[in-house]
DNA sequence: GAGTAAACGAGACGGTACGTCGAGTCTTTTC
DNA sequence: GAAAAGACTCGACGTACCGTCTCGTTTACTC
């Protein structure tokens, strides 16, 4: 072994060329970016990446799947600085959330996407491993602080707790249309750290 | 009621062709509960409901109207029972929510849906007038009776503590796939009624 | 009845568009002569028709008997000059069989077609109804004519007779690649009329 | 047999490998006889060579190609039994013909074959020269017999002569699908050796 | 009632994208 | 160090629906 084989190594997947996945990835992700997942089409992304349909069907079972891979590589989780206080690191998650969703293509990307997926187990379940858990695991570290810090019940049930945020802004993203207002994260922070019903803004 | 209720008022306008109209909104439902969203072509409809494509487009501008007509007419909002007790009106309706959106076609066909209205703002304003709205109006009525029974302050935030329920039903229906355990109505009424936050089940 | 009625009309069938259906046949046409056979794709004459590909694939079943059509609807048998003179009719008829097979689009794009009409039993039949029966039966009526002016026996295989010359000029065109003399149909006159053997050209 | 011909020489040149070679060719001879040559692909004869299709490529152009010497390498020109009697190995001769185009897969498989070669000159002309120029040389020594027997003048037009028999079979069986009945064989001998225009049959 | 305009069923149309297949080329790994 | 294995680009295949557009044919309102 030589020290250039110590240097990192792409992981291959068989035989697969990793030019070409790279170039369909994000051809991809700039379609979903220009017009959304309604307008990406296998062809479309063949076509942008350079590339024959059939290879794109040769790793990938479905458009959904594609944009899967496609967004959870550049959607990454917010810095997630630990500032060492809770409340800021709960309230820069959920602003967070609300940005990813809100700001950029995944928000409208969702609905279509996870319609696709309704029947495609595989890829459900990678959506759900791959973006879905890592946010899912962040709050839950975060509550568990919480937990310890005295601001919530030892047996508090935090995948519930966690649904109720992250859920309430999926739906006003995609189904009520509610615009999501500036003190939104801090009604969602007073919920969950003091027990605060969520009240009108002051203002 | 007044008279003018009295008099039978057909919703249409124009010669509209009541049987064929009532043909496609069932043929509709129909294929909407065989297969999905999905699986809904207006060809499909068409075929089903003995009724030229022609027809079906001069009243509806898309399919996606299409779908929210016969989900709107057939998807009712539960007995609504007054009991006069609130804690359990409350939890009605959350299971009648649970029930609906898990236990009947929209919950599959909503993400689809709302992906196709996403580009459609007269049908997806219909969609949430029709659809949303009354369980919102419902909800807040609710609510409402929890302030003046001093179960909730006067200022709280009613719109966002019925997405807060709601969204993370969708949610977990629809997004994370999470299954709807069996006290979860009751989480939820303890919630928005006593401020309790989730806990696991005692079990 | 007016006399307008009286003016021949288009056979319809269904409710075929003729101005479609003319599209598609005058552009296989000149695809066909373009560039022959193999360059023929039903996506091609969909583009140069103006014509979806499944108006195509609503009326033909193949590629095969699209081609049939444009060349039997443009190759007509030639001048067929009753010029009384039988000897000059028949060099007449077999010198345009020559020329159709060796000067138009029809001798190279054989091969490809025949090859694709092998599995087609319908298209097949109509190839040879529609192109090869007409010029069998226009040869028959000559040979019979030889036979009333006692140039050939009364019991001459008359099918067997046009086989011979017109299967050794497609013979010649087709696979031996052999090239077609000047003076060959006059070849064919003299074995058919005066039972002569071919001969070198006396040059 | 000289001491040459003692000393194996395998046909092929380069490096190439001889078992490989052989699979390739039997492969191809196998797929042709079991499916015809539309159902001849180059991936179809890799796998069934267990070869790789680069190592086809290596040594045959096209696809054409590969046919041509799959069917020149099986079709052998038949016993040519030289029994003395000029009629009777004519007979034999044509009498292969028939067989050879009617009963083996070279029939079918023929039309396919000269359409892909038609823009092949190297394999076109490979297939012409093996395939076509024996039986064309046989069928000539026939006719020269004739010639010094009296059965043919001494000018006669050797190559049209042959064309005219074997364009006439080909014709019938890949063109005009007219059947090749039990007779014909005489009736071309008897047009060759006697001059007799073909008769039908006295049944 | 009769006449007439619309809405209707039927379904062909131009399109777009689908997912598959095979050709012929190129790359990697294995023997 | 040749060749198997097989991934690649390309282009066409035939299919499914889309939403638009004639076609005759009811149908039901006006006169």
């Amino acid at each position: 072994m030589t020290s250039e084989t110590l240097e990192w190594q792409e992981p291959t997947s068989g035989r697969r060329n990793h030019k070409s996945h790279r170039a369909i990835v994000e051809a991809t992700w700039r379609l979903l970016n220009d017009g959304g997942y309604h307008v990406l089409t296998v062809e479309g992304v063949a076509a942008a990446a350079g590339v024959g349909k059939a290879t794109i069907y040769r790793w990938w079972p479905s458009k959904g799947s594609l944009a899967v891979e496609a967004i959870t590589s550049h959607l990454v989780i917010g810095p997630m600085i630990n500032t060492g206080d809770l409340r800021e690191d709960l309230r820069a998650m959920v602003q967070d959330t609300i940005n990813n969703f809100s700001l950029t293509v995944a928000g409208v990307a969702l609905p279509a996407l996870i319609a696709d997926l309704m029947f495609e187990r595989e890829s459900s379940e990678a959506f759900r491993r791959e973006f879905l858990q890592p946010r899912r695991e962040a709050s839950a570290a975060l509550m568990r602080r919480a937990i310890e810090l005295g601001n919530l019940p030892a047996d508090t049930d935090i995948g519930l707790l966690n649904d109720l945020w992250a859920g309430s802004i999926f739906y006003r993203i995609l189904i009520s249309g509610e615009p999501l207002k500036a003190g939104l994260a801090d009604q969602y922070v007073a919920l969950i750290l003091d027990g605060e019903m969520p009240r009108y803004a002051k203002s």
